[in-house]
DNA sequence: ACATTAAGTGATT
DNA sequence: AATCACTTAATGT
């Protein structure tokens, strides 16, 4: 059980009677900046909608090695936990919050029955494939045909869009975790935009000239 | 004052 | 573009 406010921001993804349902069966999470909410290989029981904040959506391998999917931002969930749900199957992702994040948890149980019964559910439920799917080929797109100076640049944009900041606090370190590539090599490159004009950079924090 | 973490740099592959 | 080895600078205890 959740109270009217939090779900009354969602007025414009679903009718009356879906939103007093989704607020007696739901609960809301408040989670802080830096935590992983689901890990690989984690069981799905909840659906997420954002209310506030970000959450990174990142993919991983066997040997640890990451790459940076998607944001899921605020009226959005996450399509791999759709995913996840319909088969009943464990998570493929790693999703970590971006910032502090408010969180509206719907149990899976009732994935079916509303996807029969609320067509705004089921638009949700469809929009949110369609966009992460898109998210998902933008992705691809940066990591086959990009050259790494061009994945940066692409990743600060969306990063400080995210952020809604146009300086960012962020390591070197973890941009080069996010894009799979090594730390020295970032540097260099932020160095380079630097002299260029395009940043300004400080302990811990890049800034983003226009 | 000392240890830790972030960032810069030259050389090598 | 990545890795190594090392330096310098900033920050925490």
């Amino acid at each position: 059980m959740i109270t009217a406010d939090s779900t009354k921001i969602l007025k414009f993804l679903f009718e009356e009677e879906l939103l007093s349902e989704i607020q007696k069966v739901s609960q809301l999470q408040k989670v802080p900046k830096g935590e992983i909410m689901i890990d690989v290989g984690e069981q799905v029981k909840f659906i997420p909608i954002l209310l506030e904040g970000a959450i990174k959506i990142v993919r991983e391998d066997e040997s640890g090695e990451e790459v940076l999917l998607y944001y899921v931002e605020f009226g959005n969930t996450c399509a791999m936990t759709l995913n996840c749900c319909l088969e009943n199957s464990t998570s493929e992702i790693r999703a970590i919050c971006e910032k502090d994040t408010s969180i509206i948890m719907v149990p899976v149980s009732f994935m079916d029955k509303w996807l029969v019964n609320y067509r705004s559910w089921r638009n949700f439920i469809f929009q949110n494939y369609q966009d992460r799917l898109n998210e998902m080929l933008k992705a691809i797109d940066s990591l086959t045909f990009l050259k790494l100076d061009e994945r940066l640049r692409n990743y600060l944009k969306e990063k400080s869009k995210v952020a809604d900041d146009s300086t960012l606090e962020v390591t070197h370190l973890d941009i080069a975790t996010d894009l799979n590539s090594s730390r020295v090599v970032i540097s260099r490159l932020l160095k380079q935009m630097e002299n260029e004009g395009e940043v300004s950079l400080g302990r811990n924090t890049i800034k983003i000239k226009y």
